[in-house]
DNA sequence: TTGATCCTTCCAATGATGGGAAGGTCAAGG
DNA sequence: CCTTGACCTTCCCATCATTGGAAGGATCAA
């Protein structure tokens, strides 16, 4: 099987699989003599799991550990528990957070009328509020990339006080 | 007023200060004739804004977005308030997202038994689970970076069925 | 044989931020 | 006056996972 069947059989791109192969988190397959990979229906298992664990949020970093334990064959289950437990926390405290953001932004938005007229307490909130300890450096991430194209902005002056 | 009491003073490093002004979110400063940048405290509230809505998970193009809606004397609260909402309904869903992800794996760890024993019901629903659909690809961003050095972490053969 | 489609490697970009090097500037104290 | 240390400047690099593309070779079907 070429790297290209097996990205499609995986859900893995292939450039993905040739990174993962890169960075040592898959083993460097067999080639054909002309270089080209060749890949075994294990090899497609195994990058389903890495795809479904990435899927869950796990970092490549974290697979790794994930990889590690399940070769091992004298892993203790609670070593895979905690690192899963870990995971969910830290995953629930993020989902956590970023209600928080949409809560605090919402109130800011009720309290906004929506009309033609400029005033906006949304901006006005933004400016002066006081708002809740900042998030995590992680959940910030989670800011942009949803559509709109950019805009022209640069701030020579804002109101002092909105 | 120096960049590094304008940093302390706003809460933005001087290192995005000067990111934030090389990409042109924020217009560039007066300098001293030794080339110092020179902040006011009308500076400072501009940063201050800026870091206010990155915390609540703004990207800097949406921090754009806000900035030009703002200096614009002629814009509506509507477009504050749509954009304000939009991102809302982002963070939730994402924040939804990660609890999902949170759910499935709290799941297979509840039927793991935790114990000394290598068998472990995460592995082998990770290796052959069916997952919920796939998340979107920026909650994919939260998996790793909670701490724990990296393991040697070659996958050569992993079994078939767990 | 030709053209389309694959494969290879290498390089670059993304977003927001931190780290650091090499060098200039400034204020205070000896 | 000169040194010291703290600050500033620009420039480059790294992160993390992923995508994109270019240049060139391989394979396959017609």
């Amino acid at each position: 099987m070429n790297i290209g069947q097996a990205a499609e059989a995986s859900g893995v791109s292939a450039k993905m699989i040739r990174y993962y192969e890169s960075i040592g988190l898959i083993a460097r397959t067999v080639r054909t003599e002309a270089g080209y990979r060749v890949y075994s229906e294990n090899d497609v298992h195994n990058l389903r799991f890495i795809r479904r664990a990435r899927d869950l949020g796990f970092s490549v970093e974290r697979i790794g550990e994930l990889v590690s334990l399940w070769r091992d064959r004298s892993r203790a289950s609670t070593d895979v528990k905690r690192l899963a437990l870990d995971h969910v926390a830290a995953l629930e405290q993020k989902a956590a957070e970023l209600q928080a953001m949409a809560d605090t932004l919402r109130h800011l938005a009720e309290h906004c009328r929506g009309d033609d007229r400029p005033e906006c307490p949304i901006i006005a909130g933004l400016a002066a509020g006081d708002l809740p300890s900042p998030p995590s450096r992680t959940a910030r991430k989670f800011g942009g990339s949803i559509g709109r194209p950019p805009a022209e902005h640069v701030i020579d002056d804002l109101p002092t006080k909105a």
